[in-house]
DNA sequence: CAGGCTAGTGACAGCCACTGACAGTTGACG
DNA sequence: CGTCAACTGTCAGTGGCTGTCACTAGCCTG
């Protein structure tokens, strides 16, 4: 959660190579884990590529996984402080939905300065459908969530440990973050406009969905 | 999901002689991983304190995690059980309430019949303050979600590719199950009493949850 | 700008989860 | 009782990951 939004600056030479090293090993996996899937591309290969030893990969990245969660974690941090910096007049729903809206409209820039987008995508995808970094993602997911709850908590002046609304709401709430996170993924129809219209959708069918009768 | 509620009557000498060495690899993994936590402890440990060898252990249980889950796995199977034969005419929301709500009444026979229920409760609490165990079990949470999601939709006639609800609703469901699940585990309260009434409390707050303002 | 300091690196050795191949052993069953 | 198939042990190997240690190259101070 504690994750920087924006690449640092890099100043002397040496900072200039490490974050080229980084760099390149992060391209290049995520290029590898794409292509031939994540569990039949080896670390070794990464670092071949690159052409670091195995041991340098791992002074960059704390293991395998994280790497395919780097761009993932920016993405997530900006939104975690889009709903921060919502006004505090705005109900808890609707400070979500204005900051998952907010996010949605400069993702694209912002994952660029990193990666190619259509990586990124790539990526997701690859995540969404390899069950060991899926598990990952729904951990990270509810740790986002987590924070997220604090901080509609502390909006609304209650306590996340004894009132369950902020919690239960948010959990809501990340599930349809979830299901269009896919979508956007899958880019059936990734435009901005169908991004956010979907999910407005899925939060209008919020309350609905947990009303007594369906019909 | 395809998951024996109850283990099956041994028949032969041979099916005796499995079902003990798996018995046995299950207790033991369960208390090593309890007492000195799961990661130090090895698979070579487990299969040593049974007296097998490693290869063995990986012939019962496809994996070091496997074992850490098979409770988890027969007490999440008598759930969608229970959901699967609600009456029709129950709205979702009442059906999976008194699933859950039977399927607490007799959990813990059905659990006592494979480990004592002192050692599960402890293996749930590693479960989730283990993270590779925790990332592990949430994608197992959400496979059961989505299966009781088909349940539901198919009660209600409905196509769960199309129609949000009840994905949705089972998701918001599925959190207070987790919630649920995690007081058990710790047992500050845990008398059957004290599960269902908290249950209920926790469904109780869902719809005003998702509603516009709190105070 | 020389010379020391240190961050970053490679090479190597080792742990542990997991897998395949092959051979030995032992219940099952005619 | 003998044969067959199931179950198991052994061994060798792969891949993720970590500790150690020596070395090099950027940095900084005098």
């Amino acid at each position: 959660m504690t994750e920087r939004l924006e690449p640092a600056r890099p100043t002397g030479l040496r900072e200039r190579k490490k974050r080229r090293t980084r760099d390149s090993l992060l391209r290049v996996a995520l290029e590898l884990f794409t292509t031939q899937g994540y569990e039949r591309t080896t670390v070794d290969e990464i670092a071949d590529a690159v052409e670091v030893s195995q041991r340098t990969f791992f002074r960059y990245f704390a293991s395998k996984e994280e790497v395919a969660f780097t761009v993932v974690s920016m993405v997530e941090a900006r939104f975690l402080a889009a709903v921060r910096e919502r006004p505090a007049d705005e109900n808890p729903l609707t400070a979500l939905r204005n900051a998952v809206t907010w996010a949605w409209e400069s993702v694209d820039e912002a994952i660029e300065a990193v990666v190619p987008i259509e990586l990124h995508m790539r990526t997701y995808q690859m995540i969404e459908s390899t069950p060991a970094l899926l598990a990952v993602h729904l951990r990270r997911s509810t740790e986002l969530e987590d924070a997220i709850a604090r901080v509609i908590a502390e909006r609304e002046g209650l306590d996340v440990d004894t009132d369950l609304r902020p919690r239960i709401a948010v959990a809501a709430f990340g599930g349809v973050m979830r299901l269009t996170g896919r979508m956007w993924g899958r880019r059936e129809d990734a435009s901005l406009e169908a991004i956010r219209e979907m999910t407005a959708r899925c939060l209008d069918h919020l309350e609905p969905a947990l009303g007594g009768d369906w019909h």
